[in-house]
DNA sequence: CACAATTTAATTGTACACAATTTAATTGTG
DNA sequence: CACAATTAAATTGTGTACAATTAAATTGTG
């Protein structure tokens, strides 16, 4: 009949621990530090991972199709694509078609460090210690929440 | 046999919609976003929310006590709860035993806020759209991920 | 008691996030 | 075709995150 934290006449529905928001953002936050290391040899932060890991999916996207993707905007997008750009990772050109876009594609150095991307994969796994059908399924149910959130509050964009 | 995506050569395991980091990740703003209007009107950004929460439960906490608490370094705790003091919600004093602890202590404007906070927790369920029990299942299950997590890539401080 | 090791916040510098605005290009309508 | 409305990125400004360092106080050990 012990207790891990102390007593609170807290409101329940306000306690940190009891907050879904919380776990999600803690979590993210600790996703973010395990991939820190092994970002690092790859010469990527982890947003930069993710931007990335939809180049390596379908090369050459606009910054707006790349956002709404990865559920940011341009004002996020922008300066992380020049880093990058910098960086020898992508390239980002102007449509001819319609000046307004930017498209950005992989550089061949972009492109070639998908192989040792391959490896990352595996290590997230292990340090999450738990069978990878369960992975999935959480995984899935993230998605779903996240799906169901972004409803109530929509991308502005 | 029609599929909303277009068919990739990628290992699966590099797949921006098989990562659960990503759904994490994307989950995580999602909520932040969805927040925002809630807690605009009470003059709040979401983290200092997540302080908030913190004190509520227990008031008159250190700075490296908020940090355990909310997985959070003085790096990002410190300029924070400096604009929380700016806008009257906390203080910030030195612990006369120990002159290095900063000790966090609500005003009354701080505590006040609790009751009109309170409504913020049945917005969220309702933005969720899904049984409450569903929501407590999966804040456990990510709660247990951000644990096992924390183990592989224990926190600096 | 001296003083090295440790602990606690704060500081510095880099990189996101995002609202709001701006700039430029394109589209839709009369 | 003119031109208002729309769209796409970039820019500006604020607020996190966090590694690395610094500064100050405390603790542990001889």
């Amino acid at each position: 009949m012990s207790r891990s934290r102390p007593i609170s006449a807290s409101d329940p529905a306000l306690l940190l621990d009891n907050q879904l928001c919380f776990a999600l953002y803690s979590a993210s936050l600790a996703m973010t530090k395990l991939y820190k290391p092994l970002l690092e040899s790859l010469g990527l932060t982890y947003p930069q991972y993710l931007v990335m890991l939809v180049l390596w999916e379908q090369d050459s996207m606009t910054v707006s199709g790349l956002g709404e993707r990865l559920y940011l905007d341009s004002g996020t997008l922008t300066p992380l694509l020049k880093r990058m750009e910098a960086a020898d990772l992508l390239q980002r050109t102007r449509s001819a078609q319609d000046e307004r876009r930017v498209v950005v594609t992989l550089t061949p150095a972009g492109r070639k460090l998908k192989a040792r991307a391959a490896k990352v994969p595996a290590c997230v796994v292990q340090a999450a210690g738990c069978p990878v059908s369960e992975l999935v399924a959480l995984t899935h149910q993230v998605q779903a929440l996240r799906d169901q959130l972004g409803l109530a509050a929509p991308v502005a964009n």
